[in-house]
RNA sequence: GCCGCGGUGGCGGAAUUGGUAGACGCGUUGGACUUAAAAUCCAAUGAUAGCGAUAUCGUGGGAGUUCGAUUCUCCCCCGCGGCACCA
């Protein structure tokens, strides 16, 4: 033991050349074995090449595929590389090469990291965002959303990054500052295109129920798309109208004041005379302030009387109609009716302003609460009053008897709300799909036709982004001037280009029929292989590229290319790995750890079976080299056991029941929590029947039926060992193509067991007997026992608990 | 503030139709081998008391249900993630 006999360096780059040589996971588009669709979300090819985050997660998936072959699923575990975006192209600006030739490196570099590690992709799907063979389906794409009038453009202020200088979507921006440089963005007044992603709302929502995401995945999604239910209600202001959204039109008797947002249109058609001053200094004021002083200055609220008032179309009475910057141009109307009494910000602002207060609804379960007491709001459900026809109903009966009456009276309807904004679209950066639009003087706006896909980006020298807000590609003649599809005259490109997510939206279809090139992949593949069976992605994906990928297919859907409705049946999600000293990994700390070393010292099944059992995968875990070098010592350990085992020329030796039946528990177990992603467990299984195994220096061997299972199970999780050990006791078939092994349900349960007794709840002591023992057998036994004997003196066993199998407990 | 998840040894974690808490790994301590070290192997390792058998305590805190609670119920504390003036 202990001569160093396993070599990583020496069999892991054998392996992984035969299989690369055999195509050994190579997926099938025509077999009669069922399919599975297993994905990970493909990597960003930047210049600083794997992380060990990256390993976490592709292992686990290959583990899983691994499995699932020798389970004789036709599996389908590819990669590829989402390469157009920001970071590319700085760093080529920056080492002055052009995106390209940077992204074809980072490309090389990462792909070599991905085969040392022994993934098994079927590499034959690679696909590439940024190859125009690919890019062409992409803006065709975009041309069908085009069709059915779902992109869109629209002159609007948009978020604005200076230091990444190109407009952002929603999604990209978090609290207030660029999701990816951390700058704070600014609002610029654009024409962008957009796309209608706010069409798909409420099916985006109601189609999570068929799906199968970890709930906290669904719970934000829905939480973004924030769909509220109420109503439109129209208030008059002289002759002039406005409406607001509400989810409580139950309390719009209650309602004394109306505020308007400071970009509202109508608050420079109402506001009075002497109130003109007063109100334009608000404007300036509001317009200074970024987004984010606004919403963090929540708590103290201002605003300004417009000198108008509005009629409340409840009461009849005449309220004051304010301008406050609490209330958000983008959503709803833009307007509100403040309810004080029953909303903790139009109380703050009531109070502040000293505007009326009107109780309209009742705590039933306060009932010390005076009618009269303004010095709290109560927003939940109750009883009406003070409402004319309202009083007396419950809160859920007045939305829909004012529902009714507002619809009646032409006041108001039923309406629904959502947070969800429409996906700005545009980029104005070189690194990204050209939108494929032209504009004609006579004709406007005209779609490239289909047949004319793709527009290329073309290479150039200069392709920095502009502080204009202009994209660079409209520096360059060639591209910009052209024809127009329609009459031939001159036009000009639209020169923004798409966001880094486009390419991502549906990259999984074109990994059914990666060269395509007659459509983005044959109905027939993707009728075979669709949907993905299991997603893998991070948690900050949730509401970008998951719900981007989600509508995008579900507009697929519509138009009959695609043939599921959802393109994920089940997403899960892996833990973030942190650096030693419990900091995220980041070069300005100096803990990062490269992958690339970490397999140079330890070995990729080294490294591979460490980060599988550091933690559940799920779970965000610290990286602990010594706990890397330990499973190194583990791996040491089995290939010195089969080493030993042929050197003993597959001798047998005498096995007791427990071993035996040790290894049909660890057959079981180790399937079980591979499927279950419980990867963590399944490798500790692997340790205790190697502990077992071991007597000393010396060891227990297995018939060679068994020994081979053993290498089957080790196969998943460090799959060079495997097929090297494989190979000392199986010449003719190949460790990737045999069947994973049954194990004997009959023997595990005839195992002896360990049966406790208990004395009032508590152990006193353990008897090993078959496991089918009856109670009055295990009695007597138990009643032997010193220690037991000694709890029981004196007293008078009252009651005897028996869980057979498990336990016997006497209460005294 | 709202929603979701979690809190177990020195550390990463295991165990929940309620039934041996701490599997497995790391670390630590002692021992074997060695001139020595590394590696390897053996043993111990939740806390307290005891030479020991053993006893008591122990899964964030408090209460409850139960023969029995890390697991179930209620209240509270802390941490993480998401949303956040969305009417």
């Amino acid at each position: 033991m202990g001569n160093y006999k396993y070599n990583p360096k020496e069999i892991e780059p054998k392996w992984q050349q035969c299989w690369e040589k055999h195509q050994s996971f190579k997926a099938e588009d025509n077999s009669l074995k069922e399919k599975k669709f297993i994905l990970v979300e493909f990597p960003y090819p930047s210049g600083a090449g794997l992380h060990v985050g990256h390993v976490r997660s592709y292992t686990a998936l290959d583990v899983y595929s691994r499995l699932l072959r020798l389970q004789g699923f036709n599996v389908l575990y590819p990669m590829g590389w989402d390469a157009f975006g920001l970071p590319t192209e700085n760093y080529a600006i920056k080492h002055k090469i052009k995106p390209q030739q940077a992204t074809k490196d980072n490309i090389e570099k990462f792909k070599k990291q991905l085969k040392s590690l022994g993934l098994s992709y079927d590499w034959s799907r690679e696909i590439n965002t940024t190859s125009p063979s690919y890019y062409k389906w992409t803006q065709w794409i975009f041309l069908q959303l085009y069709k059915k009038g779902l992109a869109y453009k629209h002159k609007m202020p948009i978020n604005w990054c200076p230091s990444c200088k190109t407009g952002l979507a929603n999604e990209e921006v978090i609290d207030g500052k660029c999701e990816r440089c951390g700058a704070q963005t600014e609002k610029k007044e654009k024409e962008q295109w957009m796309l209608k992603i706010t069409e798909y709302a409420d099916r985006l929502i109601e189609d999570l129920e068929t799906v199968d995401f970890l709930e906290k995945i669904k719970m934000q999604q829905i939480n973004w798309i924030g769909r509220s239910e109420g109503a439109e209600i129209t208030f008059n202001i002289e002759d002039k109208e406005v409406k607001v959204f509400t989810t409580r039109p139950d309390t719009i008797f209650g309602a004394t004041y109306l505020v308007l947002a400071p970009e509202h249109e109508l608050v420079s058609e109402i506001v009075s005379k002497e109130q003109k001053p007063a109100v334009e200094d608000y404007l300036d004021l509001a317009r200074k302030k970024s987004d984010l002083e606004r919403t963090q200055l929540q708590k103290d609220k201002t605003g300004v009387f417009t000198g108008a008032y509005a009629v409340n179309p409840a009461t009849k009475e005449k309220i004051p109609v304010w301008v406050a910057d609490y209330v958000l141009a983008s959503y709803g109307f833009g307007a509100i009716m403040s309810v004080p009494a029953h909303d903790d910000r139009d109380f703050d602002f009531a109070k502040k302003y000293n505007l009326a207060i009107k109780e309209v609804v009742k705590d039933l379960k306060d009932s010390q609460k005076q009618d009269d007491d303004l010095d709290s709001t109560f927003t939940g459900e109750g009883e009406v009053i003070n409402s004319d026809f309202l009083t007396g109903l419950t809160t859920s009966q007045a939305k829909a008897k004012i529902i009714t009456w507002l619809e009646e009276n032409n006041l108001g309807k039923k309406t629904v709300n959502y947070k969800l904004r429409d996906w700005i679209f545009s980029r104005q950066h070189y690194w990204g799909e050209p939108i494929p639009i032209v504009y004609c003087k006579k004709c406007g706006e005209v779609p490239v036709p289909e047949e004319n896909l793709p527009i290329t980006l073309p290479e150039v020298e200069n392709y920095e982004p502009t502080d204009t807000g202009e994209s660079p590609l409209a520096k360059i003649a060639s591209f910009v001037n052209t024809v127009c599809p329609k009459c031939q005259g001159e036009a000009k490109r639209e020169t923004d280009t798409m966001p880094n997510w486009a390419g991502s939206s549906w990259y999984w279809l074109r990994y059914t029929d990666p060269q395509n090139d007659r459509s983005l992949a044959s109905k027939e593949k993707m009728n075979y292989w669709l949907p993905v069976d299991l997603y893998n992605g991070g948690m900050e994906h949730t509401t970008l590229h998951l719900l981007y990928s989600r509508f995008w297919n579900k507009f697929l859907y519509d138009i009959g290319i695609v043939p599921s409705l959802e393109p994920y049946k089940k997403r899960i999600s892996h833990g973030m790995i942190l650096a030693e000293d419990g900091r995220k990994m980041s070069k300005s700390f100096g803990n990062v750890i490269n992958p690339d070393d970490m397999v140079e010292k330890y070995g990729a099944d080294s490294l591979r079976l460490f980060e599988m059992f550091v933690g559940p995968f799920s779970e965000t875990i610290p990286w602990s080299e010594q706990g890397l070098s330990g499973c190194r010592k583990f791996l040491d350990k089995v290939f010195n056991y089969f080493y030993d085992f042929r050197e003993t020329a597959f001798s047998e030796s005498d096995l007791s029941e427990e071993l035996l039946t040790l290894l049909q528990k660890t057959v079981k177990k180790v399937g079980e929590d591979i499927k279950a992603f419980k990867f963590n467990t399944a490798v500790s299984a692997l340790m205790i029947l190697f502990n077992e195994l071991k007597q000393g220096d010396n060891w227990y061997f297995y018939s060679l039926k068994d020994m081979k299972k053993i290498a089957i199970i080790l196969y998943p999780l460090a799959p060079h060992l495997a097929s090297e050990v494989w190979s000392f006791m199986e010449k003719d078939n190949k460790l990737e193509k045999v069947a994973w092994p049954q194990y004997d349900d009959k023997l595990i349960a005839q195992e002896k067991i360990n049966l406790i007794v208990q004395v009032n709840g508590k152990l006193r002591a353990t008897l090993t007997v078959e496991g089918d023992i009856e109670e009055s057998q295990a009695k007597q036994l138990a009643l032997k026992e010193e220690a037991v004997k000694r709890q029981l003196e004196g007293k008078e066993i009252k009651k005897v608990i028996f869980v057979p199998g498990r336990l016997i407990n006497f209460v005294v």
